[in-house]
DNA sequence: ACAAGACGGTTGGAAATACAACGGGAAGGC
DNA sequence: GCCTTCCCGTTGTATTTCCAACCGTCTTGT
């Protein structure tokens, strides 16, 4: 656990929390870990949960498949994220959506009541935590707002340009990488992967943008 | 103001909070209120605020409109719910839609800096609003997380099931009314309005369902 | 070294959507 | 009563997407 102690003073969650505080509160919350292999399901749909999840190392796919086994990735989460928020504030709600490692990934689960229910002035930090969740929770809004722009574009095209720009925004530069493959990609912006490959091939001979891979460039 | 005490103490907002401790606090969080007449923006793209809005009377879009004039809508707000809160919790973010009234609505203003920020041992009901603003938090994240869901379907007809379910599952009936006409539907599932007329009818004529205007009933 | 699988690109036909234009009916204002 | 506006449905065409199948390359495991 220790080895993981700045990557969780550097998370969103424990943001403003001195390394010695989080060592009493990870025993206040119960905190456990427990490893994954790839493929592996962390969350399913259907489950009822009380705990949030924060990804100590790995990568994480929220995502649902459907009767005809066709997949829909909602979001990606990586290293030092938490995951199941939602629910685990929820308390009585069940998941809609399976969380599923994508690598071999450690996780870390906390008791959401302890810090939603705890007297807040019984320790100092206590207040802090639960007002980082809030931040966080507003932050997957705004993600997931996000996610709504490009889905709502009509044409596969304005699809992954509206997608493409945000990453680059994101990543401060017209050069950049993306953290899904070819089929993801297609998952996650529920379109054919056939027809977003030759989309994207159109738009590079168009000279809009080039690519290697996952690696991309905006023009 | 008094009149609206009863819809501001069944507020998920406020909920659990006596009407007492509701006078006190809505002077500490520099409360106001201001009306809006129908198409008039509450807040617009861009902006920035530190105000929660929350909704008295009338009706209120969050949406977006493009360039070339198409509109997408993400959500509806009804009365007794508020909007706004992501950015408002967030600070220094730029708002990405619209809020835009579609009927004569008055709309009261929170200052959301005094509902973080106040030492939580100051009043009693303050940690009981920072758990209610999560757990709307929360439910917010939930509703995109199904308009997701209602947005990936790759079909018009499948978006409709989708949407007209959640709807159906909501009233607990599978008589129900949507809160949007053709137009305002078909924006917010960014489809051809036209199209999802005719494929409304086709259903219809399939038996799978009926409807009058906004008015549907399942089978 | 070899086989198997993952990944990205390409193609052609079937299906669905977008777009523009039109018509009828209901509601609302004068 | 009349006119205007809004709302919903219908139709036809052009465009786009989906789907299935196939190929070449690269990686991985044995």
């Amino acid at each position: 656990m220790e080895k993981y102690l700045s990557l969780l003073k550097n998370s969103k969650l424990f943001q403003g929390i001195s390394e010695d505080e989080l060592r009493s509160m990870l025993d206040c919350l119960s905190a456990v870990t427990r490893d994954y292999h790839k493929g592996e399901y962390v969350f399913s749909r259907g489950e009822r949960i009380d705990s949030v999840a924060l990804l100590l190392e790995g990568g994480i796919h929220i995502q649902k498949e459907d009767y005809w086994g066709n997949l829909s990735i909602l979001s990606e989460i990586t290293e030092g994220e938490i995951f199941g928020e939602v629910y685990a504030c929820l308390g009585s709600d069940e998941l809609l959506n399976n969380a599923v490692a994508v690598k071999p990934s450690k996780v870390l689960f906390l008791d959401v009541k302890r810090i939603l229910t705890m007297c807040p002035s019984a320790c100092q930090f206590h207040g802090r935590l639960i007002r980082n969740l809030l931040t966080v929770l507003a932050q997957k809004n705004k993600m997931l707002t996000r996610k709504l722009e490009h889905m709502s574009r009509r044409t596969t095209r304005e699809k992954l340009l509206s997608y493409l720009s945000e990453q680059s925004q994101r990543a401060g530069s017209p050069v950049f990488d993306i953290p899904f493959n070819r089929q993801q990609l297609a998952d996650f912006l529920s379109v054919d992967r056939s027809a977003m490959s030759a989309e994207l091939c159109r738009m590079r001979d168009e000279g809009i943008l080039s690519f290697d891979r996952n690696h991309f460039i905006l023009n």
